[in-house]
DNA sequence: AATGAATGAGCATTCATTCAT
DNA sequence: TATGAATGAATGCTCATTCAT
């Protein structure tokens, strides 16, 4: 068991590159990755990262993966709550609101990892995989359509933050949610539901131009 | 091949560069493009790219300023047209359809000039001003909460087209943004506000265009 | 007298691209002083650094030569006064370690351009004027032999001091500064101090070699 | 004139980069050197230079400690010599003058590596090295003070025939050498000289080696 | 199977200088 | 006379990749 020089095949490099890789895109960006950089930050020989990954799309791909499990994993977790059979929403709001609120390095680390597969089909399928992974976690309590529509929000909610250097508005975000919701005109108070029914005001559109 | 050489006063060749930087963008990502580059493409001397764009940041700001015409333009465009203030969602949804559904060189490019923001704070006012205008245009046909909802959505649903190479699907994307809409218990037929009230269920595509 | 544009001829333009050239090489070192810095520095256009000093080595020139008002100027004030004529190696010793011991920004600066001499010919001359202004100053007090020799003996420590990080020891200095001092046969006094007054006669190189 | 390519394994080739380095330095100075100019001047490829030494600042590093071997180098040689415990001002006074009247190229460059810690952290410790040795080396036949006092001033007198472009002087040299000797009150003898035999106390030359 | 050495291409950026006003 | 525009050369440095163990 005593460390062993040389050793044959170490079953922890390839995940300390993997972690190692993760530290540097949080920190400087996908721009800031290259063989280098995580060979030097995971501190294992330069040779070794070219070796366990051929490619960096190759290292990149095991890094989101890996990524996936941040925002996805906690959804996944409280998935199981009853606080969130009781308000889809206003739980999923206030979940962003603790991810985006808290060390914004991690969320920016997945996003930008997420938002890479724009340009590396490689990355696609993870991406993918990360999608329906949360859409499946939330169709329990919704159906898959609105699932999917939920995300997409969500997504689009967490960019108008993180791009635009706006404040992340949790009423707003769980207004917007509840309304995605599918019509319940005869079941006010179904639980599976979400949210009570949205105030009635809220800025109409009232007779605009 | 060779164009003018010694062509001191040039004062088209700022937009050169700009038109260029967005044709290396689009052709070989962000991460392709470099003082170099663009200078080749644009077919000016290296040293001309630095002088006008002392950063490759600044440059940047540039043309993602040029890139918000493309969706946002067409958006504003047709903002004044009877059709959107009939159906905000589906017109809306099929103004989406129409741009991610023609060549993707420009939509890809427009996002990931967008995305990139996430990264490079200079970006982030300039992809503010996008969607203040985008959310603007939107406004003359709802509230402006609601617009900057449409927004995130149709953010969402983009890069969900985008980044998991899924088929972008009109009808689901009209229904959902139909379901942002404020509710009118009221009015069930106001025209201002948009699409009739959608179908209890699931968005099934119904029979839109 | 109103700040008139496009003044013909502004004198106060030639000493702010002075004074902004000792700014510069101040904070960044004569490697970090181009026509391009000090001009920013000095916020005139950039041909008026090259118009107004046709070479680099010009405007280190007048830079320099104002730069050694420095410690040559507070020891000519200092020269005047009953405390360096009672002891002449104590008051020096004080006079180099407030000098070294406060804002090392001045220090650094002036001896870095003192330093350039070495390999920039056009500055000798006013390197050795320093010398010589420093010199004539002490040779109040002492003779000119022994002048020079303290005057390379501060020199020999402030840069121990500066090159090496080594704390300034005024004891030392003082001590050692006294040793210089042309020998006193008839006052046994006290060698060490050498406080005592000057003797008259100058240290002769008698007959050795 | 090309060298033998895919000289795959050449031990020498860090040691030849920084003999290129010194001679490149003493061509052109410190502001000459780059990685371009050593990678020529030893005939190597420009990325074996950045392999070997990953900045300007580690190449300088070497270049100033081996540059350390000429003068210290050969006071260390002498410093076991009779001529040195006889008359140690004499001997350095005429050391000194073979080496500022020899080739001026390497007493230059030398001095210019050294001086060039002013502006260089990374240098400080190897000047300190530098002075270190060579005061340990004089301290054979003075104490550690006056040692120290020795190199400062000789540092001093070096730099104003550098600087200023005066002529060595030995005898002024020797003369105030002598004087930084520590007082020798019980022998009167001549205190300018040095030459005297030395007092017993003070850690004098006596009988070392 | 694993890795240190090595290298040429490329990078953003700074620069002195030239030129046309 | 003074200056903004313009440019090619050069800078330190990082890099993916290759090669010889």
């Amino acid at each position: 068991m005593a460390a062993a020089r040389a050793r044959r095949h170490d079953p922890e490099r390839r995940q300390r590159i993997v972690d190692a890789a993760l530290r540097v895109v949080g920190a400087r960006g996908i721009a800031g990755l290259s063989h280098r950089t995580v060979a030097a930050e995971a501190d294992v020989p330069l040779g070794s990262t070219t070796y366990h990954f051929a490619s960096l799309d190759e290292l990149l791909v095991a890094a989101l993966r890996q990524a996936n499990e941040g925002f996805g994993g906690q959804l996944r977790e409280r998935a199981e709550l009853p606080e969130m059979a009781a308000g889809l929403p206003s739980a999923l709001a206030r979940l962003m609101g603790e991810w985006i609120g808290g060390d914004r390095t991690g969320v920016e680390l997945e996003y930008e990892l997420y938002l890479a597969a724009l340009r590396r089909p490689a990355l696609r399928p993870v991406a993918a995989e990360w999608t329906e992974a949360v859409t499946e976690a939330l169709s329990r309590h919704t159906d898959l359509v609105t699932a999917r529509a939920l995300v997409a929000l969500m997504d689009g909610i967490c960019l108008q933050v993180l791009l635009t250097g706006a404040e992340y508005d949790e009423a707003y975000a769980r207004d917007m949610m509840a309304r995605l919701l599918p019509a319940r005109p005869d079941i006010p108070g179904d639980p599976t539901s979400g949210e009570a029914p949205v105030s009635s005001e809220t800025p109409g559109p009232s007779t605009d131009t």
